[in-house]
DNA sequence: CAGTGAGCGAGCTTCCGCTTGACTT
């Protein structure tokens, strides 16, 4: 028998398939080895010599693969031909007690029985050299984590975190904020002209220039009052469009996100099941390259279902940062599959995934462009009218990519036929005033695309690296309500230039990314002390160095020495500086005792204070959570909230406090508590709060499948993992073959008495 | 949990990248 090991179980499945009955088939799902969790495992003394342990949950994987690889005759490491398949191949030649120098490595590109066999009779060994740059990866990774995550923690809050990648990724959403919060909108003039032609068609044309003045616009739109109008040219040129290439991760995900709305956690999702049942090729990829199998399917199905005249066989090469190319662009495995059955999301993805692939192999789209250009018998100024037509429409039949950007639609549709010399009956002409658009914030696909062109973070790490800067705080992904704003518009009628003043609703975002205020101090404060990890172009540089060290031009512990020696120094010294991060900025004076008011970050989030931290009578303190943020809260804002936690009144016969506490805003009401979530404490009214504690009592009602008479404190509720009994403040769970519906007070109890005991929450007592 | 905030102190937190199910209160 002979063992070959693969890094996923779907590979797994195919290639056994592939194999004859002396090969078995295996997985490692993915590394089974790496840095204990708790502690740094690197001893920094003796050259960064790191210490690795079997991951928990490869234990089982392991000692399959054990066995196995004790009774064949020969292991085959198949892991992915990049640095971490390298390393994954090492790790499992360490454990399976494989002679290193000898072990057989094996891979391959794509997944057909020829280019398996073919590297089946083609092993080679191990490269120590790639497995290094790895291990050179990992240990600046930890060391870079585990170093300046404390740092941190000292200067501003515990259980943050920072690393090679999320830092700058917070990085990248805090710069953007910044530059929004400088912009300034200015706006100018677009000039539009409809004319209506004798078979009853609309023209419309534009001024090519703006004006940048309500006055400029006044004027032209006054000089052309009874003009005639009058096509001077017409000129029409020819164009291509290509189409875009086929799938890497980043790109379905962004695509997915503009097309199909999905997040680019659910894309991974909904693509790794049609991974896993056989229809697309692996889904965390950087590479565009298809293999030769591949295109000789979209070949045929191209020409059997659009003719030859569709075909265009494209090879396209990686042009991203840092790609390792271990996979195939994204793909369907079968083209003449055209769609799939079931689960909708599934079916919608793949349908994408079909499109794209098959019209990357398709011919150019063809167009004409037509300008026309119009004169006006009273002013030198042309008019431009434009229009686009496809004579061929080639890839565009199939698929056309999505566009990110917003602004104004382009009308490029066909003109209506058209003659120089042709007189034109002007039926509107009109200035707008338009502004400009401050820089839009990131969406999840954006900000990977961003991501994707300065080389950070890998396929597989796009999704968990944005769930990461979410789950520390320092990123939200909300919406953003439009506001008004007012606009001038000049209009030609009856002869008069009539000004009009008209409101539109602008900025509203939906699923964008914003920096907490947290995030904005945990940014600042990394910023100014650690500037060369914080650097857009650190991971380009280390991965330069990686590349030296995989080519066995340089040791990868003098690399991590040469890294490590500055940055080590730098966090001493940031740790030995005194004070804290706190973005602290004066908001005023406080009327009352003539102190001053400040906000900053506190351990707890955003706070504002009352008088100097030195004051021998201590200042006064107040949270701040829910709407109001450190960056923009008011002197007047900030002293409503000293005025929390405030009575609103009676409601069912007890009183409605709204406070803000360690989790935020909240309405307390007969010993309950209600989150408020975002809104803020200052905004709730007691219509509000009771609406959202009639809509608790709902929810509570709701989840209780039995209560008991005279125990009150103990209940069988339905929880989000299914029923559970509730015992005072304890949760326990009931066991498998127990119906929820006939538990006794007693089986309660009981219950409750023999769980585990639950890690409280410990809580330093103060004095 | 529904308060606090500086610093003190026990003992906790934390990285990136490769892969899927087992498991939650």
């Amino acid at each position: 028998m002979n063992l070959v090991i693969v890094e996923s179980p779907a590979k797994a499945k195919t290639i056994e398939g592939f194999l004859g009955k002396d090969f078995t088939v295996k997985s490692s799902f993915g590394h089974v080895r790496d840095l204990a969790k708790k502690e740094l495992g690197i001893d920094k003394e003796n050259g960064f010599e790191p210490t690795y342990v079997v991951m928990p949950d490869k234990k089982a994987v392991i000692k399959e693969l054990q066995t196995l690889s004790k009774k064949a005759k020969a292991v085959w490491l198949a892991t992915d031909e990049d640095r971490e398949g390298e390393a994954i191949s090492w790790h499992l030649a360490e454990v399976l007690k494989l002679d290193v120098n000898k072990a057989k490595r094996i891979v391959f590109h794509e997944i057909t029985k020829s280019a398996i066999q073919k590297a089946i009779e083609n092993p080679r060994t191990i490269d120590k050299n790639l497995v290094d740059a790895q291990q050179a990866r990992r240990v600046l990774d930890r060391l870079v984590g585990f170093e300046l995550s404390p740092v941190l923690w000292k200067k501003v809050k515990p259980s943050l975190s920072a690393g090679r990648v999320q830092s700058v990724t917070v990085r990248l959403i805090v710069e953007r904020e910044k530059e929004i919060d400088v912009f300034e909108a200015s706006s100018a003039y677009r000039v539009v002209a409809e004319f209506k032609l004798e078979d009853g068609s609309i023209l419309k044309s534009e001024l090519p220039k703006k004006l940048a003045t309500k006055k400029d616009a006044h004027e032209f739109l006054n000089s052309c009052i009874g003009a005639n109008y009058l096509i001077e040219n017409l000129e029409t040129s020819p164009s291509k469009k290509s189409p875009a290439p086929p799938f890497t991760t980043s790109t379905l995900q962004q695509e997915a996100a503009r097309k199909l709305g999905y997040s680019v956690q659910q894309t991974m999702i909904v693509a790794q099941k049609l991974y896993e049942s056989g229809k697309i090729t692996y889904m965390r990829t950087d590479s565009l390259n298809l293999s030769e199998t591949a295109i000789e399917g979209a070949k045929a199905e191209i020409i059997a279902s659009y003719g030859n005249k569709y075909l265009n066989i494209r090879r396209y090469s990686t042009k991203s940062k840092g790609a390792q190319e271990a996979h195939e662009a994204i793909r369907p495995t079968d083209f003449s599959v055209h769609s799939v059955k079931g689960d909708n999301s599934e079916a919608k993805l793949y349908d994408l995934i079909w499109k794209r692939s098959i019209a990357s192999q398709m011919s150019q789209a063809e167009l004409e462009k037509t300008v026309a250009t119009i004169g006006i018998s009273t002013n030198s100024e042309k008019l431009k009218a434009q229009g686009e037509v496809l004579t061929f429409d080639g890839f565009i039949k199939v698929y056309t990519e999505g566009s990110d950007d917003d602004g104004e639609p382009d009308q490029s549709g066909m003109l209506p036929p058209l003659n120089i010399g042709q007189q034109l009956n002007l039926t509107e002409l009109k200035g707008t005033e338009r502004f400009t658009n401050h820089p839009p914030r990131y969406t999840e696909a954006s900000l990977v695309k961003k991501l994707e062109t300065l080389g950070i973070g890998r396929p597989s790490t796009y999704a968990p690296t944005i769930s990461t800067v979410i789950k520390r705080g320092y990123v939200e992904k909300t919406d953003k309500e439009g506001v008004e704003r007012n606009y001038v518009e000049l209009k030609i009628e009856s002869n008069k230039v009539l000004e009009k003043s008209l409101t539109e609703i602008t900025g509203a975002e939906r699923k964008k990314l914003f920096p907490t205020d947290i995030g904005i101090v945990v940014t600042d404060f990394l910023s100014e002390n650690f500037e060369r990890v914080m650097d857009y172009g650190f991971t380009a540089e280390v991965e330069k160095e990686f590349d030296s060290i995989a080519e066995g031009k340089k040791q990868w512990n003098e690399m991590i020495q040469m890294f490590y020696k500055p940055f080590n120094e730098n966090v001493l010294t940031t740790l030995e500086e005194s004070g804290r991060a706190t973005g602290e900025r004066l908001l005023g004076v406080d009327p009352k005792s003539g102190k001053n008011v400040y906000a900053r970050i506190g351990r707890f989030g955003p706070m504002i204070q009352i008088g100097e931290s030195t004051d021998e009578d201590k200042p006064a303190f107040a949270t701040i959570r829910g709407g109001a943020k450190l960056g923009s809260v008011t002197l007047e804002e900030a002293l409503e909230f000293f005025k929390l936690p405030k009575n609103l009144g009676e409601y069912k016969g007890k009183d409605v406090v709204i406070g803000v506490g360690r989790f935020g805003p909240y309405v307390r009401h007969n010993g309950k508590f209600v989150s408020l979530g975002k809104l803020d404490p200052l905004d709730i009214d007691m219509n509000t709060a009771q609406v959202l504690i009639d809509e608790a009592i709902e929810k509570a009602a709701k989840a209780l499948i039995k209560s008991f008479e005279g125990r009150d404190d103990v209940q069988v509720l339905n929880g989000r993992f299914g029923p559970y009994i509730k015992v005072g403040k304890q949760n326990v769970k009931i066991p498998k073959d127990v119906k929820p519906e006939e538990l006794t007070l007693e089986d309660c109890l009981k219950l409750a008495e023999n769980a585990p005991a639950k890690k409280s929450f410990s809580r330093k007592k103060r004095s």
